[in-house]
DNA sequence: GTATGATTAAAACGCTTGTTTGAATAAATT
DNA sequence: AATTTATTCAAACAAGCGTTTTAATCATAC
């Protein structure tokens, strides 16, 4: 009965968190929607907070681990020179993979993640800590996979494309419903492969000359 | 009077808001902050929320403005066949060019435009208004300028540019904090730039082969 | 200088928040 | 079956929220 009810705190909460965001869900919402009472989060996890970090950790986790997984066998395959592409299908697929957006669960994960990515820096300090040796890992495989661009440079379009993730699974429902085709995630996925293995691969930045303001109507 | 409280009210605001978020900030903070009374903010706003709609109209819509002028020049100058870079040039630069990274305003306002983009559905209702006008413009022309791409793809690869572009207004202060280069706000812009005009300009999608999830560990 | 309207001030309103408490119940152990 | 432990429950807590109210103050025009 009890794990019952911690399982029932995690999945309610995790979908609250996902369509309000943190501040906006109330405790009072989370058990009320899950059928429990109101004391029993603070008495399964301690806290608003650190129910949080269990729910973070529950389905984030296994998505690093996956997407290490996948880094280490790339580098070990080809000995160091690793293809862009494989590259960012490794960082970009795990989270769609495991949760795919065909499915109801899927989508309120991969919004989950996407909100966190853009929460205030005290809700986001658990899951930095969980994202960070990702980053870390991936920064350095693609500097040496594009060793024509500078250190900063590749730091850069590193975050350009964690951005379009973050904003893809965020708002990745709305997309699927207006698209014409038929909403396929696998889709989504594919192409924002494509679009980010192209960003990163862009040749090295040539002065570009930007308008200047002029501050006139017309 | 009257009017240098008004304007104290939006400037604490835009910042908190941009620093913390809506929901997340209190009228007491901002009007504190602002050495104003509590009630001034109801008294010249009617409410948070009409706070919120008149802080992004001050600043928002010059910014869309100009990048509808952009677009216009563009069109007029070349008769429809406009180049991605520059359809880029045009929707990416406005906000950087008028709230340039070097100072601490126009930091604040890319934070908050940033953030914005985050935010929950009632929150961000206002900023839709303001901002759908000009995806849809900037829709039509790119499908025109990649006539190769169907809609929706075009559509998809748009949000990816608007998510980095979100990404990189909410966190640009700290990107730069970390570069070794040095921090030069307009180098991120035209990285950016850069970036997502090779995305936009990605080969059609041929089939990629995602690497399945097996479940293990290792 | 006094009356009129705009602005500020301090206090209170009703409501929601996360958390804590202590008793009641269920489960597990001896 | 009795006793200990784990869990649930209803109620209350103090604090913070956006908003409203009423009185005081200011600027301005007559």
């Amino acid at each position: 009965m009890a794990a019952e009810t911690k399982e029932r705190i995690l999945d309610v909460a995790e979908r609250l968190f996902a369509d309000f965001g943190y501040k906006a869900t109330s405790l009072r919402d989370i058990t009320s929607e899950a059928g429990v009472n109101l004391a029993s989060v603070n008495y399964h996890f301690g806290s608003k907070d650190a129910l949080l970090a269990a729910l973070l950790n529950r389905r984030f986790a296994p998505v690093n681990r996956r997407r290490l997984e996948l880094l280490d066998e790339l580098e070990n395959s080809t000995g160091g020179a690793v293809d862009v592409l494989d590259l960012v299908q490794a960082f970009l697929s795990p989270p769609f993979e495991m949760h795919p957006g065909g499915t109801e669960d899927g989508r309120t994960f991969l919004r989950l993640v996407g909100r966190i990515h853009s929460e205030t820096d005290d809700v986001r300090a658990v899951f930095v800590t969980l994202f960070q040796p990702i980053i870390s890992r991936f920064t350095a495989a693609l500097q040496r996979a594009l060793p024509h661009l500078d250190a900063d440079e590749v730091a850069w379009r590193i975050h350009f494309l964690v951005g379009s993730m973050a904003h893809t699974m965020m708002w990745c429902e709305s997309f699927l419903s207006q698209a014409k085709r038929g909403p396929d995630p696998s889709d989504m996925l594919a192409s924002l492969i494509q679009f980010g293995t192209a960003g990163l691969e862009a040749p090295s930045r040539q002065p570009v000359a930007v308008p200047a303001h002029t501050g006139g109507r017309r």
